[in-house]
DNA sequence: AGATTATCGTTGGTGCACTAACGATATTGG
DNA sequence: CCAATATCGTTAGTGCACCAACGATAATCT
């Protein structure tokens, strides 16, 4: 990077871009998208792995309600589902008791892949905390959730 | 949200998303995200607050140094000067010794907004940060910087 | 000077995230 | 019972974010 490209401190104005909660906030999710990337099993996205591991834990639910458990939009939910119906990870079945729904569940080749993605989704923390000390890390993720 | 709706805590498995990094810095982005739009003049996005302050700060640049400046891709500073260019906020005149380059400068109009921008800003900053008490909020915003 | 290497901006593709509108089905309340 | 309301999943649109490939132009290095 040049002189010239080095984020200028302020030369202008009484605002600092670089100490916005905002723009950090985007920097980090971009440093742990590209580390998740680095690690991922089958191309799988952070938000594919959520889905994934939520549905691991409640075993079947309709798409909505999935989407809920992962804190994603409707919209965003059934791409998801789309995707990982697609790698063949998960399974949609008609309700018997609610026409609109579809009961989504783990298929055989999802259930395996479980345990991996536990120790893919360590190997990712540990490295996107790995900026800071243990207790910064307790700390950090504390108020972090505080904002969530 | 009905009680089968709550997030179940481990159930199954030896690993809970909801202390994980990732997942939680999701939902504070999605947080932030939704605190911006809200106060947000002429429809802007945070990337696009984010080329406006950078430009005012170093005048005028390529695009592609925009882009770095605010840590956007090279494809996605495009969508985000085309939209600004579209608004009236910005304007592209040719370098005259790059003839790969625009030179982008903000406009009159993007000039006069500045001052506005940075009273958007730390309203969204503090509401962001509400939940934090000061002092969290420093300590935050320190160990966030270090992930970036 | 000429060939290699780098940078500039563009394009197409994928995926996440949200809004809004829609038809179909369920639930609720008078 | 029937009308109003809610929920389910789908679709279309916008925007951010990344990758990869591209032609054009600049810079570098024999």
């Amino acid at each position: 990077m040049s002189l010239e490209e080095t984020a200028s401190a302020e030369t202008r104005g009484s605002y600092n871009l670089d100490e916005q909660v905002g723009y950090i906030l985007r920097l980090a999710s971009q440093r742990h998208a590209a580390i998740f990337q680095e690690h991922a099993v089958l191309g799988l996205t952070p938000t594919q792995f959520s889905a994934l591991i939520r549905l691991n834990e409640v075993r079947q639910c309709s798409q909505n309600q999935l989407g809920r458990l992962t804190s994603m939009d409707v919209a965003t939910i059934k791409g998801v589902v789309d995707r990982l119906r697609a790698k063949e990870l998960i399974e949609l079945n008609p309700d018997p008791n609610d026409k609109r729904r579809a009961l989504i569940s783990l298929t055989e080749k999802g259930e395996s892949l479980i345990e991996e993605l536990y120790d893919m989704g360590h190997v990712i923390t540990r490295e996107t905390l790995g900026p800071l000390t243990t207790s910064e890390q307790k700390t950090f993720l504390r108020l972090l959730k505080k904002l969530a």
